[in-house]
RNA sequence: AGGCCCGUAGCUCAGUGGUAGAGCACUACCUUGACACGGUAGGGGUCGGCAGUUCAAUCCUGCCCGGGCCUACCA
């Protein structure tokens, strides 16, 4: 590794990643670059944990994603000074990796984990760890993230697992764990109990609600019942429709923090919803005359009738009055079960109004068991067999006993009918296995004390959500928590510090004591379950910088910095990882948490195993380079944070960017020679106007990707350096610069030098973050190429750039050149002149004395930027002369002119310019109509009015020379005598036009008036409308200065010569067009004249906007202009 | 059921109470001495619909339509 930096002073044609990356980053690990110095009190902190991956796992996008993201911050971070720590390590993810090692030993020995025994299964879950777990690195080193791997970790660690232990030992002594028997969610397949949060709801479960009859122990006779109903029938007509509904939404949520919310519209729209179709066949509304023999019941699971202790009625629901306290009887199991009257499980509205309750398999049902004291009849076990208790369906599976329950309470003639029913059903995050609520032993985490604490912690600010609005579901969910269930029935895990005596003691403690706490018997059996992994997950900021000891990394990490994880586990793992930290470091775990987007497919599917469109982003990198992966995932990560749908073509582009730099870099080598970078400043050897204004940009540039970077803003961190390298830098600066640089005046051409390798120096500080090894090796190359002195050895390590004032005269400054070159090539690609066809005689005209003189000074690089030869600059702040056979642009602060006769026919022109007018006209009209409302002109704030009415000013000027232009175009084209169609051939110049003199004298008016300052300059339009007409006869006027290659014979549009006016050979044929109307004016002496300003040839306004002094503007403006059009 | 988010150019997406933007794709022309992973120019949008607030709405408010996500124990 000793010539790695022995990059070829000549760079091949394009970027090959292939031959950069690993390179680098052995370099940065040779140098120890990663590696966080805990010790060192010198540099403020920066401290990120990388989210553990799962261990067996392969990385795919989401991780290429998160990795990138924080290796943008931390490499930033690194370069601005900060002591950084970012700490990998990977997640045991029990249950996964249980599952998939299981599945693996089926495949290739047949046997189960149950065959093999604990000891022996975990060996081999070991062995799968330390074999796939390396791929996780790899990837990641690919990447380029610059992880301390120094510190990585493992959750199943010794040091973590301690950690483990602790927190469990001490959140049993203080009440916060217990163990109990309680309803979980259970997974017949993965044979285990899971929280609430690894169940997945099917949301429109299309399922049959399925009534069934309840025979009464005894019948109601019906005198009695009679005498019920008579009562009932009053009743009714007192109450209030939503009563009854009202008590049970309100009751049912009794429960929960906030009881009445919203439970009046649930009611009722339930009942709107449901209780008036069924009312008709409500067969529990409408008996038949004679005594009550049955209760009806609806159920989604009839197999669970097995386990039913008793049916409910709601207690203000009249047609059941006469039944609660009343017995049924199991027609399938014979026992007796109680009618009970409760205003929380029953809903009238729903269904019969009566439900069969089944505490030990219903989450209500258990609740209510609890209130009434219920029996609770396990039916169905943990392996999704009906049990010994389900009498003659024991053994059957649970799906299986439902069809055969339903048979056998047809047989009885106990069906009473069933409708579809859409419903929720509870799935195994998992394995997609339907889930079983249980009865079941579990150890469970009192959550609502650890959650106030994390809810007063976000409400205090001390941990921000980014997005923001994260900050309200985190919210929701903290205080609608429920007790965690941790304990889960897997080999691969913490196995749960707890022992039992035979006796059934428990006794929590660090290590395995020595007798039961309770009885003192010796013979212990440690708790075969293992805890939930996000468990150890929840301890992840502090426990891999060494807690519980109290370690150095600790005291300089803690809390860290910045979480960056995706928004699927903010329940998950977010919320834990807050109450965990406050709990036992009694401070946030992180100040800052930047959720990020999901990565999806184009498509915008999610990417998962099953769909098979998981892409592993070690293909991506191989292909496309890890720089252009990286730079796509920040440039997609929004605001937002929308989803993101990851197309190749989007990473092709940013290769693209990255092969553009590099040809940039190779530009700057080629002329850098005989350049050496002393030190100096480079705005002290900068001459040119081009070299002030790029670092001008450059300026802008970094401001705005710092503030960018501050804000979590990746896609505008990746925009404004994009912006800067390909348009700024390289489309105008690179081909600016190039008289300077092949030129032979040595302070110019160092200027341009120095401003070049400032400005690739600076950028590559600035890009490196995101695109780290190009970056890198282009560096180096340029640092050796210009022997720069007093360079670290690495951009990784070399100061991030900071913000700065940006000059913004230098920036305007160009905005006159840059728009003359942008109006030039806008006539020529519009006029279909190819590039070869060099323009001769371009005027330019209408200029300010700061765009004269920019403009004069510059002309040499208008030439070569849009292929000009000869260039005519008006003086005198006037229009250019107007003649036929020449194209018009307008642009702010000046106008060009470009003779074309010869070249192009003049129907084309016509055509241009007419657009340019419509598109004047449309935003003219705009402006005009919101000053002619007295109100805008009274209410909007007086620098909007300003803004306005300096528009509209602008934009009268602009048409009226577009206008005047526009009918000497359309006097050629109407011209009735069509000359042969032989294109470029001379032909005799127009005949004096008195009628067209006027019109141009008139056209001057109006452009005098509308757009230049003075009003005194109208009065002499006239005049000098003469004098330009007069002129036209002579060679050259005596305001122009002339520039470019003289010619031996004059310029084709010459006036006066013989090439004048051929264009309206080809033209005269076709129709002319009428000549847009001008508006007529209103408010023409209009006060804006006064206060009109000095242009300074780009917009003197807004001197913030970036946009400014490039031709972007203009550019848009042209768009927009066919746009207005059409309409 | 509740909550959140989205609907802007062909596609993927930024954005703003007052002149609608980017990248890609598309069209035309161009091997101009860094780059065809390139250059120049161009076409393309009643900013989902309807009301309201405002001098002014793509932006704020309400409703509607369409799409997505999260939370939730309705038999």
């Amino acid at each position: 590794m000793t010539d790695q930096r022995d990059t070829p002073a000549e760079l091949p044609k394009a970027y090959q990643h292939h031959h950069v990356e690993a390179r680098w980053y052995r370099f940065w690990m040779e140098r120890g670059y990663f590696r966080a110095d805990a010790a060192d009190r010198t540099r403020p902190p920066f401290c990120i944990v990388l989210p553990p991956p799962n261990v067996t796992g392969s990385l795919h996008l989401g991780h290429a994603l998160t990795a990138t993201l924080q290796d943008v911050l931390c490499r930033w971070k690194r370069m601005s000074g900060f002591n950084v720590l970012w700490l990998p390590g990977t997640d045991h993810a029990g249950i996964a990796t249980q599952m998939v090692v299981e599945k693996e030993i089926l495949r290739t020995e047949g046997k189960s984990r149950h065959d093999l025994g604990r000891a022996a299964f975990l060996e081999r879950v070991w062995a799968w760890k330390d074999k796939y777990g390396s791929r996780i690195g790899e990837q990641h080193q690919a990447l380029g993230a610059s992880l301390d791997w120094s510190r990585e970790r493992f959750t199943m660690d010794e040091g973590l697992s301690r950690a483990v232990r602790e927190v469990f030992v001490r959140l049993h002594e203080e009440k916060l764990v217990y163990r109990e028997k309680k309803l979980i969610n259970w997974c017949p397949r993965c044979h285990t109990a899971l929280s609430d949060l690894e169940v997945h709801y099917e949301e429109n479960h299309r399922g049959e609600l399925w009534s069934f009859a309840y025979p009464l122990a005894e019948p109601v006779p019906a005198a009695e019942r009679a005498a019920e109903e008579a009562g009932s029938a009053r009743r009714r007509a007192e109450a209030k429709p939503e009563q009854s509904a009202e008590e049970a939404g309100s009751a049912r949520r009794r429960a929960e923090a906030k009881p009445e919310q919203s439970a009046e519209e649930a009611g009722s729209a339930r009942r709107r919803a449901e209780a008036k179709p069924e009312q008709s066949d409500d067969p529990g509304g409408q008996h038949p005359p004679g005594p009550i023999t049955e209760i009806v019941v609806a159920t989604t699971r009839p197999e669970t009738m097995l386990g039913d202790t008793a049916v409910a009625v709601h207690p203000d629901d009249e047609r059941y009055r006469s039944l609660v306290g009343r017995m049924v009887r199991h027609p399938l199991l014979g026992r007796e079960l109680p009618v009970i009257a409760d205003p929380v499980l029953v809903d009238p509205t729903f269904g019969t109004g009566a439900v069969k309750v089944t505490p030990a398999h219903d989450f209500n049902d258990f609740e209510t068991g609890r209130r009434h004291g219920l029996p609770m009849i396990s039916v169905i076990g943990p392996d999704g067999r009906m049990t010994a208790e389900a009498g003659p369906f024991a053994g059957m599976d649970r799906f299986e006993a439902r069809k055969r329950v339903k048979e056998a309470l047809a047989l009885k003639g106990l069906e009473r009918g069933s409708r579809p029913h859409l419903m929720p059903l509870g799935r195994c995050q998992r394995c997609e296995t339907v889930l079983e609520p249980l009865l079941s032993d579990q150890w469970f985490v009192r959550i609502e004390p650890l959650a106030r604490t994390a809810i007063r912690a976000v409400g205090e600010g001390k941990t921000r959500f980014i997005p923001e609005s994260w900050t309200n579901t985190y919210m929701a969910w903290m205080r609608n928590i429920h007790d965690w269930c941790i304990s889960r029935q897997l080999w691969w895990g913490h196995q749960i510090p707890a022992w039992y005596c035979p006796d059934g003691h428990w006794t929590v403690a660090r290590e395995r004591p020595r007798a039961c706490a309770t009885c003192g018997q010796g013979e212990l059996r440690q708790d075969e379950d293992v805890l939930d992994t996000w468990f150890s997950s929840a301890l992840w900021p502090f426990s891999t910088l060494g807690w519980p000891e109290p370690t150095e990394d600790l005291a300089t990490f803690y809390p860290t910095s910045v979480m960056e994880t995706g928004h699927d586990i903010i329940f998950f793992w977010v919320a834990r990882m807050m109450m965990m930290g406050l709990h036992f470091m009694q401070d946030v775990p992180f100040r800052v948490v930047f959720l990020h987007p999901m990565v999806r497919d184009e498509k915008g599917q999610k990417m998962s195993k099953t769909r098979g469109n998981v892409i592993d982003p070690l293909d991506i990198t191989q292909r496309y380079g890890a720089d252009a992966l990286r730079f796509t995932l920040a440039a997609l990560t929004t605001a937002q944070g929308r989803d993101i749908k990851l197309a190749s073509e989007r990473i092709e582009g940013y290769r693209a960017f990255a092969n553009k730099l590099w040809n940039a870099t190779r530009f700057a080598l080629m002329n850098l020679a005989g350049f050496a970078a002393a030190g100096e400043d480079p705005a002290a050897l900068a001459r040119a106007p081009a070299d002030r204004w790029l670092l001008a940009r450059l300026s802008r540039a970094v401001n705005e990707t710092v503030g960018a970077l501050e804000a979590f803003r990746f896609d505008d961190t990746a925009s404004a350096i994009y912006h800067f390298v390909w348009h700024d830098l390289c489309d105008w600066y690179i081909e600016l610069s190039k008289e300077a640089l092949y030129g032979d005046d040595p302070a110019t051409k160092r200027g341009a030098q120095a401003v070049l390798a400032h400005a690739l120096d600076t950028a590559l500080r600035l890009l490196h973050p995101l695109m780290p090894f190009v970056t890198e090796e282009l560096w180096q190359t340029l640092k050796k190429a210009i022997g720069a002195s007093g360079w670290p050895e690495s951009v990784m390590v070399a100061p991030y750039p900071k913000r700065r004032p940006v000059d913004e005269a230098a920036e305007r400054s160009l905005g006159p050149v840059i728009g003359v070159i942008d109006a030039i090539r806008n006539v020529r690609g519009e006029m279909n002149v190819p590039w070869k066809t060099a323009l001769r005689g371009v005027e330019v005209g209408s200029l300010s004395p700061e765009a004269l003189a920019i403009v004069r000074q510059e002309q040499g690089r208008i030439l070569r930027l849009a292929n000009v030869e000869g260039l005519r600059i008006r003086e005198d702040g006037r229009p250019t002369e107007q003649r036929p056979g020449s194209a018009v642009s307008v642009g702010e602060g000046f106008e060009v002119r470009v003779p074309l006769a010869g070249v192009v026919d003049m129907a084309a022109e016509l055509a241009r310019v007419d657009k340019e007018l419509a598109k004047v006209q449309a935003d003219l009209g705009g402006v005009q109509k919101r000053l002619d409302n007295p109100s805008f002109v009274q209410k909007a704030p007086p620098d909007v009015v300003d803004e306005a009415r300096d528009r509209l000013e602008e934009l009268e000027a602009k048409k009226a020379k577009l206008e005047a232009h526009r009918r000497l175009v359309g006097e050629v084209d109407a011209s009735p005598e069509p000359a042969p169609a032989t294109a470029g051939a001379a032909a005799p110049p127009p005949p004096p036009d008195a009628d067209l003199g006027a019109r141009l004298r008139a056209e001057a008016e109006r452009t005098a008036r509308a757009g230049a300052a003075e009003t005194r300059e109208a009065e002499a339009a006239a005049e000098r409308l003469k004098e330009d007409l007069a002129r036209q006869a002579q060679p050259l006027g005596p305001a122009y200065m002339e520039m470019g290659v003289v010619e031996a014979t004059p310029a084709p549009s010459r006036p006066g010569t013989a090439n004048d006016g051929p264009a309206e050979a080809t033209v005269a044929a076709k129709p002319a067009k009428a000549a847009p109307r001008a508006k007529p004016e209103k408010g023409k002496d209009r006060a804006g004249a006064k206060k009109a300003k000095a242009r300074t040839g780009g917009r003197s306004k807004r001197p913030t906007s970036s946009k400014a002094a490039t031709g972007e503007k203009r550019a848009t403006a042209r768009k927009k202009a066919s746009k207005q059009r059409r309409r």
